[in-house]
DNA sequence: GCAAGGTC
């Protein structure tokens, strides 16, 4: 018998389908000879501390550097502390069941480095010798599943593989369990401080653009604004330039030659340009920018927006939702035609689906290069039922972007008018003249914002034009935001894009800060650590958070730079470097920054514990 | 009590 194992039931049931298995057992299906069982993601980890004989937080332990690491179960949070998660331990007595009674495996967890790793923990605690095989595909349509069967490869392709990804295991656990002690027991606070090289670069960012917000002196400076005239329809132009001092800014005003000051066409148009622009559908939507506009448009937290999308899912109405692409293959766009007829009498976008059907469809989303682990979020199909409100929203965000992302561009015109009256004034404003994609949501909100003239009159160059009305125009200069979770997340795919040195940008430049999968719990996590708290939209730093930032700020701990380092080392690991030296470099850091940490964070102590430190 | 990674 022939066991199948994927990362999660979701794809074990697809590769059951197209092999027509559908014995529904216990924790797996059976069928035409084979077997598929599933893992839900990690089931093991590395074990912690305690495992090792570290039984207590203690400085004389430090730095913990375990000579073989252990597995163990997953654990879960109850109201006795952490135990073995049950779920996790049933699944494993069914996998160890079936690989027992294996004449070979197949590996089918997902196509990269975490997959290839939940596979491997299970083997090696389970202590399997069975020989096994590796299925490597990005997409779960029949053809992509009968491909990746025809095509299975040795499981020996994917050792170094393994080794990349056991090295990043061990690195966080070493640096973050190291880092984390040695911080927490030297604050002689009994709070925990932890520290990681995914969650302190986050904190970093957080409280360096809080302090540079604080700390932003605003400029003031002046423009002046006219209101011209053509034919009973009024459009306003700013002033070319600003000007430092209010009087500067009336000297201007004044010299404006409006018909309050007795000019009747005072107003010489200079030129006018007219271009259009065309604006093509943005992507589909992965998991990141789903949650940005979540957050952008309703205020959903990431971890909300997540949740939600997880009910979708395990209701079947859309794929896989932990990706980190916004591209489909070529075998799933040709399921897409018929995925959009199932929208044609949606009560908002009904229309556009109907007018898609008639259309060719945009293939801007279409690569199946850039598929990685898994595909752009789309819905399945199915027919959504007794959705709550909040899911609904989401539903319509996949569904609509779905439209919007095979429709055509919209066609702008983008007029620019300068006018002449004392000083050189200019005026723009935006028509949209053919909606395209737009048509979807029809949210006209968003432009508004920023084109105060969505349109302009139609006029000509030389004209002389009547101004009804001046004023002088305050305004300051405004620091950069702070963090919201919309720009936190964007900040976090694209952190390490200004790392100077080019390796390192390189090496992180399909990666970012953490995966799709834990950036909402990063934010979590420094929740929950009383780091940083919900502001209206804001995420600010705490007086705690700030106190760690202050310690780490210029350690590599807290630079995006670090995980550029690790994923270059991991890359060349997999491409068959040896592993022993970085493994070394790893031990080397752990032991530099453990003792950095318990230095520095002395500066932490409580005043009364510093008081009591001194008397000791 | 602690990391980051995955998922119900």
């Amino acid at each position: 018998m022939k066991v199948i194992i994927a990362e999660k039931p979701s794809v074990a049931r697809e590769i059951a389908k197209v092999f027509g298995a559908n014995t529904k057992k216990d924790g797996y299906i059976e069928g035409k000879g084979y077997t598929f069982t599933w893992a839900f993601g990690h089931l093991l980890q590395l074990a912690p501390p305690q495992e090792y004989g570290y039984y207590r937080w203690s400085v004389q332990n430090l730095p913990m550097l375990p000579q073989k690491f252990k597995l163990s179960v997953r654990k879960t949070k109850t109201k006795d502390g952490m135990v073995d998660d049950p779920s996790a331990v049933k699944q494993l007595n069914t996998i160890k069941t079936l690989f027992e009674e294996a004449s070979e495996i197949i590996v089918a967890t997902d196509a990269g480095r975490e997959g290839e790793l939940i596979f491997r923990y299970i083997y090696y605690y389970l202590k399997c010798k069975k020989p096994f095989k590796r299925l490597w595909i990005s997409s779960q349509t029949d053809e992509a599943i009968k491909d990746g069967f025809r095509n299975l490869k040795p499981g020996s392709d994917y050792d170094t593989l393994f080794n990349s990804a056991h090295c990043r295991s061990q690195s966080d656990w070493l640096v973050g369990m190291n880092a984390t002690q040695a911080l927490s027991l030297a604050s002689g606070t009994r709070s925990v401080l932890s520290l990681g090289r995914v969650q302190t670069p986050t904190l970093a960012m957080i409280c360096s653009r809080y302090l540079e917000n604080k700390n932003f002196v605003p400029q003031i400076y002046y423009q002046v604004a006219i209101q011209v005239d053509k034919n009973g329809t009024a459009f306003r132009a700013i002033s070319v330039d600003s000007y430092k001092t209010k009087a500067d800014a009336e000297g201007v005003v004044n010299a404006v030659e409006d018909v309050a000051s007795g000019y009747a066409q005072g107003g010489n148009i200079l030129s006018v340009e007219a271009k259009p622009r065309k604006e093509p559908p943005p992507l589909l939507h992965d998991l990141s920018s789903l949650q940005q506009e979540a957050n952008k448009r309703r205020g959903f937290t990431a971890d909300y927006t997540l949740s939600l999308l997880q009910n979708l899912y395990e209701g079947k109405l859309v794929t896989y939702p932990r990706t980190g692409s916004r591209y489909i293959g070529d075998d799933v766009f040709a399921t897409v035609p018929s995925l959009i007829s199932k929208f044609t009498d949606h009560s908002n976008f009904g229309k556009q689906a109907t007018f898609l059907g008639t259309t060719k469809l945009n293939k801007r989303s279409v690569n199946a290069k850039k598929v990685t682990d898994h595909h752009a979020i789309l819905p399945t199909g199915e027919t959504p039922r007794q959705l709550t409100p909040d899911q609904q929203t989401i539903y319509d965000m996949v569904a609509g972007r779905m439209l919007e992302a095979f429709h055509q561009d919209c066609i702008k015109e983008i007029t620019k008018i300068a006018v002449q009256s004392g000083a050189k004034f200019m005026a723009s404003g935006t028509v949209i003249n053919t909606a395209g994609w737009r048509a979807v949501f029809n949210d006209k909100d968003e432009e508004k914002k920023d084109e105060e003239n969505a349109s302009l009159p139609k006029v000509e160059p030389g004209e002389q034009l009547p101004i009804t009305n001046k004023a002088v125009l305050e305004k300051q200069t405004k620091p950069k935001p702070m963090y919201n979770e919309a720009s936190l997340l964007k900040a976090l795919e694209t952190a390490g894009k200004e790392i100077e040195d080019e390796e390192l940008r390189y090496a992180m430049k399909d990666s970012g800060l953490g995966t799709p999968a834990t950036r909402a719990a990063i934010i979590e996590t420094l929740i929950k650590r009383d780091y940083i708290k919900r502001e209206k939209k804001n995420l600010l730093p705490t007086e705690v958070g700030l106190s760690v930032y202050g310690v780490v700020k210029n350690q590599q701990i807290a630079q995006a730079e670090l995980t550029g380092n690790w994923e270059k080392r991991l890359e060349e690991i997999r491409s068959g470097a040896s592993v022993a030296s970085f493994q070394q470099e790893i031990q080397q850091y752990t032991r530099t920054i453990t003792t950095e940490m318990l230095k520095a964070g002395a500066s932490l102590r409580p005043p009364k514990a510093a008081t009591d430190a001194v008397k000791a």
